[in-house]
DNA sequence: GTTAGTAAGTGAGTTGGACTCATTAAATGG
DNA sequence: CCATTTAATGAGTCCAACTCACTTACTAAC
């Protein structure tokens, strides 16, 4: 009767372990969300006792915050290098958006998971996941920065503004699909955003007096820019 | 010893007990946040004992859903009536935004209890909040829906966009504000937002758009397709 | 081999908070 | 003054995160 109930113990390496646990924390998270998910749920899913999880992961949370700091390193390689493809402000700002739509829509679950279980957790502006997002939304307000600097946009419009405008509104625009109640088209709404920011920023203030001065100007200056891309010229300069 | 532990029953009339338990709620709520709010605390706030609580509300939940609700009805008075008092798109619009961050500035303990408590429930959307934000979201649409109707904005920007840069942006931009780990200004937001908002919008050629609003479009999309094409084109975009 | 030290793994707890229910008693109305 | 209704109670139940004293597999020194 003994016989039977003794061989269950299998030691792994620490980091084999923990990669099991983060792997069967993830897939629970998704499905259910953090609050429905329960750790003795995650521990079976991972194969392990419950109090195991807590040799590797001091709470709950901090094994959520680990699975979303993954998922975090996913997006960003090859971020920033795919970008360096992409020629002109609009094109430029209009990638950074559409990919950050494109990461929503891809998947959902792993987003409401950031952004209506992590983010709103008291403590959320300590963790590194925040450290992350600000690095995030930094290159898209490099592609403003640039277009200012080469005299596309106004400079007289806080950069906080923008970016607030294109992140919260782009996570207005998603919120159903992450719920699963709703569709939306990263396409579209990325072409949407990018021509409300690009001709909110643009310069020469359209619907004024310079109402025609406005817009010919600022082709007139895309042209030269563009007249200069075609010449040996690359990168331009990063700021006035 | 019996004697003194008697007479601990005192009766109200439903209302009056609602009424107290609601205050009471709303005070800790906002103070503590609602996962750090116990409902035994609350029942002492109340004056009640826990069970009492449960007599008029369901779960912890609703009695978060009734006092942000009660919050609602009182930002609502007098909101379209004021609106009534202001004239011009832009000043309207402006109206509204700056409205909307006043609200966030004076109140954010409620203000982050519905944005980063209750909102990110997953009933979220079946619940009477839902249905009350939708009706405040409403109000600030009409005045763009003015703006298309006379002619000063453009009426190709799907207006959903436009909520979810101007509601989105402002919580964005409030969220720091929020936590009390920040500051901001509700007339710089406003500004900036309705700024980049009603300049996003303007129509291309103001009245004119046959003779300058064709061309320019016809010269932007050129200048973009070039711009394109002078690096790896990453993505064709959906409009034509 | 043997053995001591280390770290993985266990599972029976403890704790705390949301929610329940059988019971008590104040108000009400016939 | 009795019957009915319903406000109020508080002792419990249930469930989930987290703890801890202990057990056992692996490793390396001798």
């Amino acid at each position: 009767m003994k016989a039977a109930s003794r061989p269950r113990r299998e030691r792994l390496p620490r980091d084999e372990r923990v990669g099991q646990i983060m792997t069967a924390a993830r897939k629970i998270f998704r499905e259910k969300g953090y609050e429905a998910s329960s750790t003795a749920e995650i521990a079976v899913a991972a194969g392990v006792v419950e109090g195991t999880l807590y040799r590797y992961f001091p709470t709950k949370r901090d094994l959520l915050i680990k699975v979303v700091e993954e998922f975090y390193a996913n997006i960003f390689s090859d971020y920033e290098a795919q970008l360096r493809g992409v020629r002109g402000t609009w094109n430029r700002l209009r990638f950074m958006i559409w990919k950050h739509l494109s990461v929503m829509h891809g998947d959902p679950d792993m987003c409401r998971l950031i952004v209506h279980e992590l983010r709103p957790w008291p403590q959320y502006r300590q963790s590194s996941v925040f450290t992350l997002n600000q690095r995030y939304t930094q290159s898209t307000l490099a592609v403003v920065r640039e277009g200012i600097a080469n005299g596309e946009f106004r400079d007289d419009m806080p950069l906080r503004i923008v970016r607030d405008m294109i992140f919260g509104g782009a996570e207005h625009h998603t919120w159903a699909h992450l719920r699963d109640e709703g569709r939306f088209s990263p396409d579209e709404a990325a072409d949407g955003i990018t021509n409300m920011i690009y001709q909110g920023l643009a310069r020469g203030g359209q619907g004024n007096s310079e109402a025609v001065g406005g817009p010919v100007k600022r082709l007139e200056r895309a042209v030269r820019r563009l007249e200069g891309l075609t010449g040996p010229r690359r990168r331009n300069r990063k700021r006035a």
